[in-house]
DNA sequence: GCTTTAGACGTAT
DNA sequence: ATACGTCTAAAGC
């Protein structure tokens, strides 16, 4: 069979104190997959290379990778992204998640009426599918009662993204910013 | 407070 | 058709 005419993905990598974050870009130049930072450069590269056939590695876009390393460390980015091939309604979901301002939060239920479903565990479904951790800050969807939930890099790891961006955490559950 | 139970519904197999 | 999921609400301990 002739050839794999599948878009080729170009990854990038960036380190930081030994966490390697890598990101895989389009040939249109958008991000379509990224990942959650890994202890080996080859970990983190692995994490891309599975949702594509075909690849190559080059350094072209790793102030991408920086990006995204630096929302994990708390900084405020502006990613212009394009939400990949997927069905409505997950498409629908990860665009209502990728509305949630930085430094707040939003329950799975919350994200559900939105979109005017009561399917709140195809939400949860929707969002752990997301290709784009840390850019879709899925990491901001929370339990309804306020408890953090689940996340595909762990409860802790979403713990320290919501306290780097100021969220404060109490025994496991977001407390409610006083001012 | 914690555990079980049933409910709701998109997706994978 | 069946099972599961980053869930919710209600009920019982």
């Amino acid at each position: 069979m002739s050839k794999n005419h599948r878009a080729e993905v170009t990854i990038s990598t960036y380190e930081l104190d030994g966490l390697y974050f890598a990101v895989g870009v389009s040939k249109e130049g958008n991000i379509i997959k990224c990942s959650l930072p890994k202890e080996s450069k080859q970990n983190a590269i692995n994490e891309i290379k599975k949702t594509c056939s075909s690849f190559k590695i080059s350094n072209k876009y790793q102030k991408y990778a920086k990006n995204v390393c630096k929302s994990y460390y708390g900084e405020k980015i502006h990613f212009n992204i394009d939400i990949p091939d997927m069905g409505d309604f997950q498409k629908e979901v990860l665009q209502e998640v990728s509305k949630i301002p930085y430094g707040e939060v939003r329950t799975y239920k919350q994200i559900a009426e939105a979109i005017n479903s009561k399917a709140y565990r195809a939400v949860g479904t929707a969002i752990s599918k997301n290709p784009l951790p840390l850019i879709i800050p899925c990491h901001r969807v929370v339990k309804s009662d306020l408890s953090v939930g689940d996340f595909f890099g762990g409860m802790e790891m979403k713990k320290e993204i919501l306290k780097n961006e100021g969220i404060c955490i109490v025994k496991g559950k977001i407390k409610k910013k006083v001012d």
